[in-house]
DNA sequence: AACTCCTGTCCGGCTGGTTGCTGATTTTTG
DNA sequence: CAAAAATCAGCAACCAGCCGGACAGGAGTT
């Protein structure tokens, strides 16, 4: 069993998930009518399980969290999205309009534009080039929650949390003085929301990485020393 | 812990991710440059990974597997496509050509368009409303996607069968004298990969779920008899 | 009839979930 | 700014659930 491609390249300059003209998409979208540049902090919710859903988001920059929360409490992340990435997705199909059934809170700083779908339509219309990065946008979206789908089907936990942290890197990562540290606050509870296993494990696990020599953790943040000996960690 | 909505209307109508208008694509598509009608038998490869990425397909009936292949000939299936679907979506993106990372294999006999990816640029620029089409489609697989990666997070084996079983109803249920059959000759091995469990796990699950009543399997096709119900099966 | 693929079942072993507690760290608040 | 509160990390004990391997009987194919 391996894990997602990791190569050379995506510590550096990044990978085919990265291919989004975000730049362009920005300025595009800000010049829609009703859109808004967006700031968030820390914590705050983007939107809640039930609002309409009406607007389609760019982030611009930070992370953005999207989870399911359960009656029981529960909650689960379906996806932790960086740059560039469009969500509030739901918003774009057919005109018949529906609520949302996810929660989207800023994991970190957050700074994003919104546009009312119908606006994104018009422009579209308008200016057949908004099509083709809209197009472009999704599409990095599909392969990178394939990617999250790959992580989520390894069977040990280890293998999982493995896989994530390599997508983390590729999706968060920023160069260290050795390795790459994952730019995120990500507590040992977020972690297993997202790979779908709990607390006391990931902490078990990540301590025995830690004295592997595999990565460092200073005050919530990861450092992995080299993510090709990591994805070789199994056979 | 709930499971995806399984309303009373998903079970006739339809749900929100069925809301490509796969008709009109597929006319646009027909029209395009270098587009073609593929057939293909039940096991057939579509593409394979190392292969040059070039088109975007769209499923007009039957199934289609993704699915990524490791050095162990362990396989895990990444997404179960449906009639409407779009895929190789790779293609996309930007212009430096890529290769594909899965395996696509026709899981039924299939029915399906392509188009090089460079014709649907062309399209776009063509004619604005093709750009719209692709961004719908391209919407629902994201927000099918999504709803695979909650059913993998469920950390009982159980509730991760369960929920994928009603995800197999929402895409590819047909009514049925009683109950809802899902249109798909599944053997408890190709379940297993895509649940990211073992056979013999889902064979005994799939008991369980018999003598309680749940659901009858006949000739690998699986009939569930009250989606609702069984949705309901947990706390 | 021979073959392949699939289902069903058994059992030993271990991973990982659960619960409960402690001390550390961070954030909030008076 | 310090005290109080909340959140977080680490550890231990217990045990259910799942994996792994193995095998036998069915179902479907050629």
């Amino acid at each position: 069993m391996s894990f997602p491609q990791i190569s050379s390249s995506s510590q550096t300059s990044g990978n085919v998930t990265d291919a989004i003209a975000g730049g362009t998409l920005t300025t595009i979208i800000r010049g829609l009518s009703g859109s808004s540049l967006d700031l968030a902090e820390r914590g705050k919710t983007i939107f809640l399980p039930g609002d309409p859903a009406e607007r389609v988001y760019l982030l611009r920059c930070g992370a953005v969290r999207l989870s399911r929360v359960y009656e029981s409490g529960e909650e689960i992340t379906v996806a932790l999205l960086r740059e560039n990435s469009l969500f509030g997705v739901l918003s774009l199909l057919t005109g018949h309009r529906s609520d949302r059934f996810y929660h989207a809170v800023a994991f970190t700083r957050v700074e994003m534009i919104s546009a009312p779908a119908t606006s994104i339509r018009q422009a579209i219309e308008a200016d057949a080039s908004v099509g083709l990065m809209m197009m472009q946008g999704l599409s990095c979206r599909v392969l990178q929650t394939e990617t999250m789908i790959e992580t989520l089907t390894h069977r040990d936990m280890s293998s999982r949390l493995v896989s994530f942290l390599l997508v983390l890197c590729r999706d968060f990562g920023v160069p260290a003085e050795q390795g790459i540290t994952i730019d995120l606050r990500l507590s040992h509870q977020s972690i297993a929301e997202a790979i779908g296993s709990t607390r006391v494990t990931v902490t078990r696990l990540l301590g025995d990485l830690r004295s592997e020599g595999m990565l460092r953790i200073d005050r919530k943040e990861i450092t992995i020393f080299d993510p090709v000996a990591l994805s070789r960690r199994f056979s």
